[in-house]
DNA sequence: ATGTCAACTTTACACCGTGTCAAGATTCCC
DNA sequence: GGGAATCTTGACACGGTGTAAAGTTGACAT
């Protein structure tokens, strides 16, 4: 769907590369100077600079291939396990779109396409944790009084960008400790 | 330091209404025409949008005397129950201040003012969660293998004002089950 | 060789929100 | 009545997004 066009790729390329440098501004006429094109050219492969984002995120996605790697967490046996992979999955993704998330959530305020782009990934993440704790409720390993979608909303939070941030970027957490971490969170959290 | 001026007062006050009201745009001017001041006047008054949020949050905190709500929590004498204590005051605090919180975290990017301003709230809620981590520890209920440090982290990423966002505003948690969620949550994460 | 089509360039402009500036008006106080 | 604070009106600069139009370049077909 994406693939063909070699200037649509270089835009997508070098607009991920800047975003995932983080130097401050990613500005539309910032993209198109990373990938060597005048701004109007942009606007002729993308009509606006939230449009471009959503692109790169899916982008990144089809790279670093997000749907293989949530589906090994689908091939454990146990629910526990499941949950195990569920997160480490995840959780080792998020360092990898940080940039173009960083870029996404600013501008959630006040652009409905970003809004609804976001929370589109979001959904998946979240049928994730709902797979997730279904197997563990298959397993009869739910807490008690702990109903599956209470269960799942609260893995979902667990499980938030912004959390990872706080704990990664603001509390200094090695990515290791993190997904260590909630590992044993999740488990805490939902096991009986 | 801040009461004698009316109309800062009158700005103040109408701001946050505005703000907690959730209707979209708050624009300098949106706040001039609900004090009933030009926006000219409000320059007058706060040299940027950035210092007038900054003042709204410290007139909340004010008015609704944040610190004498989390003073309760230290009272409390098991280290266990100023648990439970410190997340029901702050957790029901978040709701009070949701308007301004969202304004404000919506210009972090880009606004190195708003980004300190924010970091130091949050610095206090992160105060409040150790003191409540340390109480924990010196009843030897802190759980094994966990640090003082990370405790911290872990329950101040538990309540953050995202994760109420998630919970409550995106999932549609009520205010109650947040607050016994996160209760919980807290012991099982934190408790030996 | 010529025509044409697509991709790109340059230049210019409209719009919006923030923040600045300057020239009055109003009000209160001495 | 004089003066200072406070507020008003109106104008403008700046930065960033998005639009519009006219011209350049290169590939390819006939």
């Amino acid at each position: 769907m994406s693939s063909e066009n070699p200037t649509r790729r270089k835009i997508l390329d070098t607009a991920w590369k800047l975003l995932e440098a983080g130097g401050r501004p990613t500005r539309m006429s910032d993209f198109a100077r990373a990938a060597g094109i005048s701004r109007q050219a942009l606007y002729l492969h993308f009509p606006s600079r939230a449009e471009l984002l959503v692109a790169v995120t899916r982008h990144v996605d089809q790279v670093k291939d997000i749907d293989a790697r949530l589906a090994e967490s689908r091939a454990a046996d146990s629910g526990e396990a499941r949950l195990a992979a569920f997160v480490s999955a995840w959780g080792n993704y998020i360092p990898e779109i940080r940039g173009v998330s960083r870029a996404l959530l600013a501008m959630q305020e006040g652009d409905a396409e970003a809004r609804a782009a976001w929370a589109g990934r979001m959904e998946a993440v979240r049928q994730g944790c709902a797979a997730a704790v279904t197997a563990l409720a298959r397993d009869g390993q739910l807490a008690e009084g702990l109903s599956e979608k209470r269960a799942t909303d609260l893995l979902w939070a667990l499980l938030s960008v912004e959390t990872w941030v706080r704990l990664c970027e603001t509390c200094g957490w090695s990515q290791q400790d993190y997904i260590a971490e909630m590992q044993r969170a999740a488990r805490r959290l939902l096991l009986a």
